[in-house]
DNA sequence: TGGTGTAGCTAAAACGTTTTATCACTGGCA
DNA sequence: TGCCAGTGATAAAACGTTTTAGCTACACCA
């Protein structure tokens, strides 16, 4: 049960596998092959439905047709409608997928780059966690190609392609203070990365800009590890200590959810008693009730940038001037729905 | 930047490089390598990091250490789940993952199967698509191993692990009848694939068992293709069309959430006017006003049989009896919300 | 002395490509 | 005749492993 091989066809139209190798990779002009034999060699291949062995081919050239994508959890929505788009992107371009989850963990995000790179993967899109940025420069060193997605280190130069997040918060907050609310709580999750950062930072910006008083009491930052039931305590606790409070803005989209669920085990009514925006769209804020306002991310323009980029990396040859690192921040789009509306 | 290889050990190490793959893969003992230089490899290994190319491996054993995974669409929750444990699994193996989405579209599902093939995965886990069975036969018959999963063909004798839908929708529509609906529905995709007939069987079992009439104006096959707007569109022409219509079975969790849709923007309200039943579980189910009641799929158990029986398909001997084939019916559970209590 | 057994290691082939270097031939030209 | 250039092809090396077949040295035995 073998596949057919070059050898094979070289036998059949009595030439040299060289030969074969040359015709089928289109350089029989640049060789100087015959017309004649080109053709047979291309008549053989085609009836045998040669297909090049990705693995010597890979192991010959150190390409591997394969890009290694890290995300931090394939089963949230948001990194799984992305992966749809990387997908159907690379697939293009003749590009597979190999995915991994790191669960923002470093030492498993770390795991998968040590296994994706002795698989040989050509480049890399990285959701990255914590302290990954050692590692990336490491892989920048050793040039191969990445583009880094959702996050990035200020710190490390690199492609990547990033919301506008702090648009994304500071609109959100925004718009609940035009609709007239005064103590807004941010919940979000207990990290330094960027894409939280600043998201907190256009919370608070959009308070002051809104002449409403910050302080630390309105800010629960919660660990990324929890389970339903903790995060459910975690944020009935939280909205019940501050004195008040009047709407509160999920800066991730399974924060969202889980204080929905919080909110509404309190008892409290949204869009009436508490004013509610959340991250990413999902169903479920769509056709909530009431609806969710959300700041919503272009997952599919995302999507179509990180293979964009890591292609045109990829096929940079490796003379030829550096291809200048490619920093994309994306708008967002707040959809206003019931949950925000006085 | 290369990387470090077999060669760079053996040099170090003073042997040749047959030694040191040997004693790399616990062959010392039986081929007689002692202690001492055993012990030496390991030490250089350890400290240069080795870790070994996987292509040149794959292209010399023919195992990659990779296996396919092809699913209806990996941005829907059930399949993205799924992924999430099957990659968990699989890792525990140390094998890797390759996605694919097929959209449901034989030829697509025919190009992965292709690209995964000369790529040379190990074994595939497989979401078929309508027309499939050929091309799994012929996996098959090249020994392939290869799961089934979320559906079959009861003319091929293969693994596979699905739900009892059968039972699944049996159980939803006898919950229904026993609330005292009497004029129920099912919106299902036009698809004869096992799991949606087994679906639309389990249906019409549970009416003739709770004595309601059956009639073919109950059911509705939408095309699994439609956009949002098609399929609100359908939606809304059939469950008007019905005379007397007092509850509907979803026979998929993306028909439930767009029959929420379509019921909503009828102005009927669930519950009270209409019950309703979904597949799969979903947040947006659990958290919808009503709460939606719903089929549920044991994911991780689902995703653990299926690496489970590939493993041991991947590591049975050639020589040794065949493996039995593996046919795994899991139960579902209903879960009662009030979308469909009276 | 020669033969046998075995412990300990290695040379070389193989997997299926790509690519570099080279070869055989033809015709033109001096 | 001898030399060169161009044409059309190929042999062989290389990528990094695994694995088969065999080699060397020594000990033991008769």
């Amino acid at each position: 049960m073998k596949g057919i091989s070059i050898k094979d066809i070289a036998k059949q139209a009595g030439v040299s596998p060289t030969t074969v190798s040359f015709v089928l990779n289109g350089k029989a002009k640049e060789k100087r092959i015959s017309e004649q034999v080109s053709k047979k060699i291309q008549k053989i291949a085609t009836r045998l439905k040669y297909k090049p062995n990705q693995l010597a081919r890979g192991l010959r050239t150190g390409k591997t047709k394969t890009i290694g994508l890290i995300v931090e959890d394939i089963a949230n929505n948001f990194f799984a409608t992305l992966a749809k788009v990387v997908e159907d992107e690379a697939d293009k371009h003749g590009y597979k997928v190999l995915y991994g989850s790191t669960e923002d963990n470093t030492e498993k995000a770390k795991g998968l780059l040590e296994v994706l790179k002795y698989r040989q993967v050509d480049g890399y899109i990285i959701t990255p966690t914590k302290n990954l940025d050692k590692e990336i420069e490491l892989l920048q060193s050793a040039a191969k190609p990445l583009v880094l997605v959702d996050r990035y280190f200020p710190h490390v130069s690199s492609h990547y392609v990033v919301l506008n997040n702090y648009q994304g918060a500071y609109e959100a907050t925004a718009h609940l203070a035009k609709q007239g609310y005064r103590k807004i709580a941010i919940v979000t999750i207990a990290s330094d990365q960027t894409q939280m950062k600043e998201r907190l930072d256009g919370f608070t910006a959009a308070l002051k800009d809104h002449k409403i008083p910050f302080n630390k009491s309105l800010v629960k930052r919660l660990p990324f590890d929890l389970d339903r039931e903790s995060f459910n305590n975690e944020m009935k606790k939280f909205l019940t200590s501050v004195k008040d409070l009047d709407a509160v803005f999920f800066a991730t989209n399974y924060l969202g959810i889980a204080g929905i669920e919080a909110i509404r085990s309190l008892g409290w009514e949204i869009g009436k008693q508490i004013g509610l925006v959340g991250f990413d769209d999902h169903d479920l804020f769509r056709l909530h009730s009431p609806s969710i306002t959300c700041v919503s991310q272009p997952i599919a323009a995302i999507g179509k940038s990180l293979v964009d980029i890591l292609m045109k990396e990829l096929n940079h040859a490796a003379g030829s001037p550096a291809y200048p690192q490619q920093q994309v921040v994306l708008e967002p789009e707040l959809i206003i729905r019931d949950s925000s509306r006085r």
